[in-house]
DNA sequence: TCCTCCATGTAATCGGTTACATGATTCG
DNA sequence: CGAATCATGTAACCGATTACATGGAGGA
């Protein structure tokens, strides 16, 4: 598995990147549905250097600052990546908190509740703002004439993104109108 | 956050069950969105017990067969359940192995992704078909006069199940015919 | 003045997964 | 005849989170 290796893959694929910035992609670009630390990072993209799998590409100096190191995809880290794609992937659960404490609604004041229901479809509605932007630049910048543009698979992506954020306020906005009904008894 | 501990005071909030009964709900009932095994359940379960948040119920002796030991959520189990249900809650990032895969759709031939699309899409469908009973089950056996009956919440969260299926389906059916039209190239 | 950003990394800890161990019963 | 189910638990490992460490530049 090693789940994070293939998602570092995943960023060097399309550019040469520090540890920094896959850490930030990460974390921004990536964010739906990935994330890490420099704690993950760095040590292994230190192993991947070992392994084969990416190598130094440039080393950009700056006074009273670690040198930036930044890394390229070899042509070894590009099959593995390929070939851990088209394998097939087990089911997932998606462990979500939120679901949880919803389950247990019925143990609680509809009082103590609504807010926690109003405050993530605020949550959702502003990562579905953000999504949806990236969505209009993604396909702004896109070359409609390259079918292998890989900003086609990001759009994908993204579209997932939105469509899940769509559900998840829609969502909260059924269980805040059953949760007022009851309130009103 | 110490997660499994709430997941399983959630169960026992409904009724008394034994570290096996946990660990069969989690990987069905509560399949969506919590998973657990038997390493984490036994241990976890004596913790709660010195913590006085659970107590032994009562052993159903089997010859030749482990004794059967039904745990009880216990008053100060219930209300720190409470306490952590009405608790703001952390934004979530869903890891989800095949969307990053997805993202590296652009690195690989379409006859190549195109199956495992279809795959997800066959997967998500009988999960579906899952919930969707389970939700006709539970809309029967509900108490509609009492409105605080735990279905009520157990319903809302097999919705969220429903609904989450039905985008997933449809994503797949998306992405399947955007790669046909490239494959048509 | 204090916080955040850049940019590398290390250390301690925690939560979760896989595998192991026992052993009778029931189902295909 | 072998696999799965029931029912408890332990041990080894691995991946991820939190915190720590350095240190100058620029903004609130």
């Amino acid at each position: 598995m090693s789940s994070i290796r293939y998602a570092m893959l995943t960023l060097l694929a399309r550019e040469p990147l520090s540890g920094y910035d896959i850490k930030q992609q990460m974390n921004s670009r990536m964010g739906p549905f990935w994330k890490a630390g420099s704690n993950q990072v760095y040590p292994e993209l230190a192993k991947m250097e070992e392994e084969g799998l990416a190598l130094l590409h440039s080393v950009e100096q700056n006074d009273h600052r670690p040198a930036r190191k930044v890394y390229a995809i070899t042509e070894r880290g590009r099959q593995e990546l390929i070939r851990w794609t088209i394998e097939p992937t087990e089911p997932e659960t998606m462990k979500d908190e939120f679901l949880l404490k919803a389950y247990n609604s019925w143990l609680v004041e509809s009082a103590d509740m609504l807010p926690r229901f109003e405050e993530k479809q605020k949550e959702h509605e502003k990562k579905l703002a953000v999504y949806s932007e990236k969505l209009n630049e993604l396909n702004q910048i896109l070359d409609p004439l390259n079918p292998r543009d890989p900003l086609l698979s990001s759009i994908s992506v993204v579209e997932f993104g939105v469509e899940y954020e769509k559900l998840y306020i829609k969502w909260c906005q059924q269980v805040i109108e059953k949760l007022r009904k009851q309130e009103a008894n």
